[in-house]
DNA sequence: GACAGACAATCTGTAAAACAGATTATCTGT
DNA sequence: ACAGATAATCTGTTTTACAGATTGTCTGTC
């Protein structure tokens, strides 16, 4: 059953493409499964975070969610006009509005995440029960800790900078 | 020592999301580290597997890469302008071309590899070793079995489908 | 041996996406 | 009241991916 495929030499031990491989098959699997979900993945997230309300305003739900302040934008625009999110003026700063899910936003996020389930699982479906769980854990622990540092890879630089100029 | 960052609520059990935060940070670490390599990480790819020698002639290689044909290209261009690599006409076929190292980009190649060896244990760095050997493993069965079944997402796309029939 | 169809590499143009910078309305502090 | 900062939006530029046409070459058939 389990065909042991080859893998490109020298490529197998690159973190990077091993990483690349695994994200843009989720992720091309997700774009199929969100089909018609407004703004795909990055819609989907838009509507998750609003749905938590964990971003005082589009800016901070950008910088959440790491995207550009332009790209939200037009974003938000497709999910008001689908019904899924409004955007509230927030009374106590009138520059600020608030990304909040509609009902009807609140139900799609359901359904999409239901979908989304199974993706995960068709993607993980090589790895144990038990080992998916510590990968999603591992992958908790790696974001919390970028998130943490703010992403900030000057010192890595350094280190490889040091080692290339032996 | 250990921060425990807030993760965003609702996306912290997001597959998806995770997978896009640790490889964009591997990305973006990389993308510095790569700094002056022809081609960032995928000029990288291209010497590696032109190093290595496992594709016949440029589509070959796209195809093993994932790159579009015409990206190709240019990338092989830029490279050959580096002198990292060479397009050898393929003498059994005039259409194709071979992609070749050079020495020089055999050089950069060792170069570029043991500076994202740092990259890597930079961003695997809240993991314990045993983890991370873990971690690679289980990309590597992901990747394998991914590559082995053709990225067809048929039968994930009709089970989600039937999922939100119900 | 000529010809049709396929294929490798390349070129060209187009469409989409990301992003920097300016703009408008609003807030804050002096 | 005014200067400076900030949120959202708009505008235009740049990059990028990709589809389609083009050129040279191969393969098979009649």
């Amino acid at each position: 059953m389990k065909t042991e495929h080859e893998l490109p030499a020298g490529l197998d031990d690159t973190l990077g493409w091993l990483l690349a491989q695994v994200f843009q098959n989720h992720l091309s699997a997700s774009q199929r499964a969100l089909e018609g979900f407004p703004g795909s993945q990055r819609g989907y997230m838009v509507v998750n975070a609003a749905a938590h309300g964990c971003a005082r305003n589009q800016i901070d739900m950008a910088n959440q969610l790491r995207l550009d302040r332009t790209v939200m934008v037009y974003l938000v625009d497709q999910l008001v006009e689908a019904g899924l999110v409004e955007r509230v003026p927030d009374p106590a700063d009138r520059r600020s509005k608030m990304i909040v899910a509609t009902d009807k936003g609140r139900v799609r996020l359901e359904e999409a995440t239901a979908v989304l389930r199974f993706v995960d699982d068709h993607v993980l479906a090589p790895l144990e029960p038990g080992e998916r769980a510590h990968l999603r854990e591992m992958l908790q622990r790696l974001t919390a800790h970028y998130l943490a540092t703010g992403g900030d890879y000057r010192e890595a630089c350094a280190t490889a900078a040091a080692a290339t100029d032996k």
